[in-house]
DNA sequence: GTCTATAAAGGGATAGAC
DNA sequence: GTCTATCCCTTTATAGAC
């Protein structure tokens, strides 16, 4: 019975088996719209409600208020941007069996591909303007992107110098130093509107630059 | 007799002798304060109002509408922390004459010195989160701040090479990487609130690890 | 769980006197 | 330029029926 009731309101299970309600995805991927669009001082609970097809009262059923709601929408957008599997540095196969500068340059071609992104781009300012009024936001976006980031390089640069393969002091420094090399000032101009995104040909170029860029520091 | 008016109602004549409003600099200063706190979308005129001890209509009428008040306090904002005059590259003394690393170093240390304060952040913050509203905001703030570095270091690494003091191909390129070794990912963490403003000692060891990674990548 | 209806408050913008 | 007073609209959040 209760089952039935749980196939019934629970269409769309997602990985995992954790039932999400139909409902409440549409009320997240309404108030993602318009939390981007409009900021979220600027948006309704009214708009939201009706964006989602969905009255007001079922808004506030699934979440508090507006904090709560826009807490929910950063949650799932992070965590559904995080491209993980597609990064260089997150498969089985042996790290120091690559040459530095080619594990460096698809790192930075994954990480560049996933920011320079329009949507990425589009949250990324939402969770800026936000995060002196939200301290959790701030570090759950650290968490899912940037930060994971700097962990996974910081990892490979102590292995790869290990192996002999780079010759890196510092590496929590030098993972640092390579995010910058990376993504400034492209993400500034990103986010502030003053250019489009970067064609594929830009961001291998830029990822080439960033690679040789470090390995003349640490090579 | 206009001259007595303009004697009365404004009482703090800026530099340039450019009479400024007092209740308009209040309106300004209340309106920052308010859409730094709270966000754009969040703020009412009727609490500006109330900040500045001015009637919502005396708002109006330096104001058209929320966005122009909302343009006029970054323009001020912008202009305030430029702080031109004290960076070490826009003195009359001959820039060849100081060793491209300490020239770099006293670079970094004044950049870092502004982006690193408390307000600054908070200023950055609003910017950010509006500037995919308000596409002329990303353009003032760029002007007077990153692309302003950005231009300026790019002379500089020019100069210098033509020197002989650096071996730099491409100056732009080359500044953008000195602005993501200076900058990144402190920026990022202490807009997300991450961190607190990092102390004097702090700047001082970022600024030399900036300037001596740029050297050893065109040195 | 979901809806319609509504309460209670606050929003941007304006009129007209001084 | 400045103020008081106000229009008209939208906001968040809740009540009560189904």
């Amino acid at each position: 019975m209760a089952e039935a009731a749980i196939a019934i309101t629970n269409e769309l299970p997602v990985p995992g088996n954790v039932p999400v309600s139909p409902k409440r995805m549409a009320i997240v991927a309404a108030a993602g719209k318009l939390f981007v669009g409009n900021g979220f001082g600027a948006t309704s609970m009214d708009a939201i409600a009706a964006e989602a097809n969905v009255s007001k009262r079922t808004v506030y059923s699934h979440f508090d208020n507006k904090e709560a709601l826009f807490a929910g929408v950063m949650e799932e957008a992070c965590t559904s941007q995080r491209g993980e599997e597609g990064c260089p540095l997150n498969c089985d196969a042996d790290i120091t069996a690559v040459p530095p500068k080619e594990m460096l340059h698809q790192v930075a071609l994954h990480v560049l591909t996933i920011i320079t992104a329009q949507q990425t781009t589009e949250l990324f300012r939402v969770v800026m303007g936000e995060s002196g009024r939200f301290p959790e936001l701030g570090r759950t976006f650290w968490d899912n992107g940037p930060g994971w980031v700097l962990e996974t390089v910081t990892d490979y640069l102590g292995a790869a110098t290990a192996a002999g393969l780079l010759n890196v002091d510092d590496p929590k420094k030098a993972a640092r130093q390579f995010f910058g090399l990376m993504v400034d000032p492209i993400k500034l101009e990103l986010t502030l509107g003053l250019r489009g995104e970067p064609t594929a040909a830009e961001v291998e170029t830029m990822s080439a630059d960033a690679a040789e860029a470090f390995l003349k520091i640490y090579g």
